[in-house]
DNA sequence: TTTCTAACA
DNA sequence: TGTTAGGA
């Protein structure tokens, strides 16, 4: 048994999420309908969340705190799927350390192009002090 | 008792 | 996001 299987194995329910993460039930549920994380059900229709999962929603927390919202959460994961699935190799690189560097570019380009368009930022308040 | 969905004084 | 109703 792998790690990749360990970590993706149904385990925990909100409950034991919720003391995890220090997110709110409702929270979690949110993040899910959002489609930031995809915990398993019981057969009673109960969720049950693998260990990635609750590292997904840590980092979720995180990137929250540190002014990212919810679409430029989803889109970050959405840039790391594109380049972790190809790395099979021994450099898979895990954790929020894909960001640094690649976030900031990528946070960058975002302000660059919401400020092009006059879309809603995906960056709230201070964040774009890091990038000036 | 715990969790689920849906909805909003 | 919180909170609550009503059911499983």
């Amino acid at each position: 048994m792998n790690d990749h299987i360990r970590r993706n194995m149904p385990l925990f329910p909100i409950s034991i999420v919720k003391k995890l993460t220090e997110l709110s039930a409702r929270q979690i549920r949110y993040y899910e309908e959002y489609g930031l994380v995809f915990p398993s059900r019981t057969e009673g229709n109960q969720r049950l969340f693998s260990f990635n999962d609750v590292d997904r929603l840590l980092e979720i927390k995180s990137l929250l705190e540190r002014g990212v919202n919810l679409q430029g959460i989803r889109e970050i994961f959405l840039l790391r799927e594109h380049n972790t699935s190809k790395t099979a190799g021994p450099p898979m690189r895990r954790d929020g350390d894909l960001t640094d560097l690649e976030l900031r570019r990528h946070l960058k380009n975002e302000l660059v192009y919401t400020g092009k368009y006059g879309r809603t930022s995906l960056i709230q308040g201070q964040l774009s002090r890091f990038f000036d």
